[in-house]
DNA sequence: ACGCGCTGTTGACACGTTTTAATCGATTGG
DNA sequence: CCAATCGATTAAAACGTGTCAACAGCGCGT
């Protein structure tokens, strides 16, 4: 491994290494003459930073973390691109990460990302859990939850779930519906409990009693677990006359095994979903869902994170909150 | 922000730093009850080693890159789950980049990745320009091509693109199209100057003249860039019998411009995809394609970049290719 | 001519770990 | 009982960069 180094690229310039390093960080404290110099030097020897040595002496890396519960969801892969785009342009790199909605894989992350000492982590916690998060926060590392309120002390941009869970529960209602079920991930997971609340709350709105929701739980949130809740639906003495599902991907999953069974939708079954993907729209039956502003969730929790970053003292933290939207398609019409 | 270091550690089990870095480097040297001793006081202490001190010292670090050309492509999201998986399982990070189909997002992306001093680069081409990886390479940084076939000096896991877009195009003639268009990406990029060659050597078997592909590029290999593309299949007198899409995203945008446009899909126009992603399945009219094992890709990718980097020098390069499979649903039936 | 401030530059040290050769103690063979 | 050997541990020297106090050169006003 052939390491050119600073020095070497102070020599080829005539400068000390301290001059070279000055170019890098602030190039504004050197003379233009020298700094072209130097720069050709640089780019003569083909010179690239040791990103672990300006990491060890300064303390701070130019990487952020990016904790999300599936990467295969679009989801979050579209939040990973309003992440990736704001990183880049500044010259930083996205460490990813997958819970897959196991807090012990997203405590060995954190792990992880603790020993490369990014900058910060964004973070959509699969657990309420946050003493892992805790001890990051004390080592100096900023974090900012994703799609994911948070209260006081830390950043977070989110979605206002209880609304959406209200919004979908309630378009469901004023279709007709009597009994609804709800598809779901785990409840320990946050989106999942208070996507649950807004229907609970739509449904009392409507004078329906609270029976009139019947959960489904399944381990994993996407296709997959979606068929899982259909068999458990068909089976279980009939399915209910609308199903609200705790995102698109359960949506589709529980769209296909309905419509394998003959069961038409929306005549016998209303279905929506909630993310709104691009996917939705092209569905067999295209499906109603909740809309959330997904890039920007990504775009702004970064913007909030390095903002931090750059000024730990002067940054008050602060709860962003966004509004959903309902947007309706033939599986609910 | 609170810095407990090895030094700490070994002050408080009462041994020396360097046994410490023992402990966890090589557990094996160290005596077993000096070794509980360390890591209680490890523990206590909530001592988590610096990566950056680390990979500077020892030469290497504990990350790979992984660049590819969208995130948002549900495609490209399964192979970085197959990475993350073998990754995570040894403790390392893997350090996500979007090159966007964009050369100079790649080169950028490339530049970040050397300063991190990754382990070893995943790569998914946008250029045939190979002359960053080359640098990269000569500084001693391992590379693995992922979906892209590499010849000789190189890792690569890939699939046989040629044989896939064979098997799409010769299905469609198969099924009774005069005329295919082929919908793609840049032709700069691999895949889809190979799946075009593949195209074509299924017309000319079945006799047909090459006029009767007809080439629409679209510049993002997405559902936007379907739609464009379905456009102007519309406007240029009238559709062709079929269309082969470089990938599912491109076919799914193609699929919903024609069905509002009122085509029939097979009836009027056949139209086949590529990857079998999950959601084409799904879709409005269940898309026919050709299936990858696109987790493996990125596992065995993995694998290998791993291998080479425990072992540079006894590492035999190997080019890896799968054989694509065809899915025919009711798209083209 | 002299001191003053200002801009540009320098040199040396520190960051936290890994690594190597050296040291220590204990055990074994002669 | 000494020497040789072996395993466990240590001390110290790197790794490549950022920082900061110190310093040189220069123009300015007095």
């Amino acid at each position: 491994m052939v390491t050119v180094g600073i020095k070497e690229v102070a020599r080829r310039a005539g400068v000390s290494p301290g001059t070279v390093s000055n170019v890098l960080n602030r190039p504004e404290r050197v003379a233009p003459q020298t700094r072209t110099r130097v720069e050709r030097a640089i780019r003569e020897l083909g010179f690239v930073r040791n990103g672990s040595a300006s990491t060890l002496r300064a303390g701070q890396s130019r990487a952020v973390g990016l904790v999300v519960l599936d990467v295969g969801n679009p989801f979050f892969a579209e939040v990973a691109r309003g992440v990736e785009d704001v990183v880049s342009d500044r010259d930083h790199a996205v460490i990813l990460c997958n819970s897959g909605e196991s807090p012990e894989k997203e405590a060995r992350n954190l792990r992880v990302l603790a020993e490369q000492r990014v900058r910060g982590v964004l973070i959509t916690p699969a657990t309420d859990d946050a003493s892992g998060l805790r001890r990051l926060r004390e080592r100096g590392v900023a974090v900012v939850f994703v799609d994911h309120h948070a209260s006081g002390d830390v950043c977070s941009v989110a979605v206002d779930d209880v609304a959406g869970g209200r919004l979908a529960t309630g378009h469901l209602v004023a279709g007709g519906a009597r009994r609804v079920a709800y598809v779901s991930g785990p409840l320990a997971i946050r989106q999942c409990s208070d996507r649950r609340k807004g229907a609970v709350g739509a449904l009392e709105s409507s004078g329906l009693p609270p029976s009139a929701l019947y959960d489904v739980v399944v381990p994993e949130m996407n296709a997959h677990g979606g068929q899982l809740a259909a068999e458990t639906l068909l089976g279980d003495g009939g399915p209910p006359d609308a199903v609200f599902c705790a995102n698109d991907l359960l949506a589709l999953g529980v769209l296909r095994v309905l419509l394998q069974s003959g069961v038409r939708v929306p005549q016998d079954v209303a279905i929506i979903g909630y993310d709104d993907i691009e996917f939705s729209s092209a569905a067999a039956v295209p499906l109603s869902s909740i809309r959330q502003p997904t890039y920007q969730l990504g775009k702004i929790a970064t913007e909030l994170l390095l903002e931090e970053c750059d000024d730990p003292a002067g940054h008050a933290h602060q709860q962003i909150m966004f509004q959903p939207e309902l947007v309706v398609r033939e599986s609910s019409g």
